[in-house]
DNA sequence: AAAAAAATTGAACAAGGTTCATTTTTTGTG
DNA sequence: CACAAAAAATGAACCTTGTTCAATTTTTTT
């Protein structure tokens, strides 16, 4: 067998693990129990069980933006709403591979980072920018970039609250009904903000 | 030595070492080490490592809010806004034990949890609550207190992203700054929905 | 001072990531 | 096809986690 397939089919049983039992079910071990292959195969493939959490990770992030492409709405506005609603709905059904990817303690420093992560998140603000472009037009390009590193910042951190059981026990509010409260105002307080200057 | 002050030594040692070292440091073994006490020992004060970091956690959380309560600011705005500036600083300047509070899987059914997180958690919402409700007199309760759940959800979550070198990574904006164009932006939203009803 | 109770200890266990000498498979060559 | 060389796969072994518990030490009680 060669090596990609190797690979594609490391990957896809793991997310299977994930998907059932959870990101702490995802071992080196009960890969190789669940696949058949070594553990030492396992790290010929991927070097570490870190770079391979990392691949995993970027599928997940090219999942999400595939989702967000396919949106099909007139207004800015109501793209942007629909962006927010997708994005909640991904994380809440894909919950334990967003745990998997927020948890991760990636190396910054490394190049790696940069071309798996920072890549893909770039496009993912930039469906953000693009809508709220089109919305704002007041606004000078440094303050709307702004807007939108802050929105998309605040999305993702939320995000990471929205998966786990945490949530449910400090509010009383919908997952995604946070989110859409979050967009709305924000929104509207960018509004004013145009408005003054 | 009785034992409380075995566990004030366990605790004050093992903070010394998340903040100088990060929490992947915070081990049985090396706070055995640090401390002189054995292993057992620090089962027999804490039960496990879980319940040990679950005291750390909510130490943090003490601390924050001992920090808010602090503020002397004449409008209810000026506070918020100095709420959120503490509140950067010292998620900043604490990073590691913010890192260690905010990664903890807790087990949220668990009854401690209660007592131990979501009080003290209550009890900083309540902080912002009360300035909002001066704010903005015109908002029924439940709209209110939606808002509040939602700015400290949002915040918390924010933070978690503020401890990290992620965020230098996906963005050039001070951290603090961030938490400002949110709040200013999120209250300013606010006042436009209490205007419309 | 002896006995009983309580507290402390650290070796030992399971489970995690990781390595690497050994074995197996594949490839290349006459 | 046969044989050598290269490549890939293997899993036992190592170290580090959290955790337990029989044995030991200390404290308290009588």
């Amino acid at each position: 067998m060669n090596k990609d397939d190797i690979q594609e089919n490391l990957i896809k049983i793991g997310r299977n693990i994930v998907q059932e039992k959870g990101p702490d079910f995802l071992t080196a071990r009960k890969l190789s129990e669940a696949s058949g292959y070594s553990v030492g195969t396992i790290y010929n493939q991927f070097g570490n069980m870190d770079n391979y959490i990392l691949i995993q990770n970027y599928i997940t992030l090219d999942t999400l933006y595939h989702n967000l492409i396919k949106v099909q709405k007139n207004s800015s506005y109501e793209k942007l709403n629909e962006y927010i609603r997708i994005f909640a709905e991904f994380v809440l059904q894909n919950r334990f591979l967003w745990h998997m990817l927020f948890n991760f303690h990636l190396n910054c420093t490394d190049r790696l980072f940069s071309v798996t992560y920072l890549r893909r998140v770039s496009m993912i603000i930039s469906l953000f920018e693009k809508n709220l472009t089109d919305l704002y037009q007041g606004l000078e390009f440094k303050k709307r970039h702004a807007f939108v590193e802050v929105l998309w910042i605040t999305l993702f951190a939320l995000s990471s609250l929205l998966t786990t059981s945490a949530l449910e026990t400090y509010s009383k509010i919908n997952a995604t009904k946070i989110c859409e409260l979050l967009l709305n105002t924000y929104l509207a307080g960018i509004k004013v903000s145009e408005r003054i200057g």
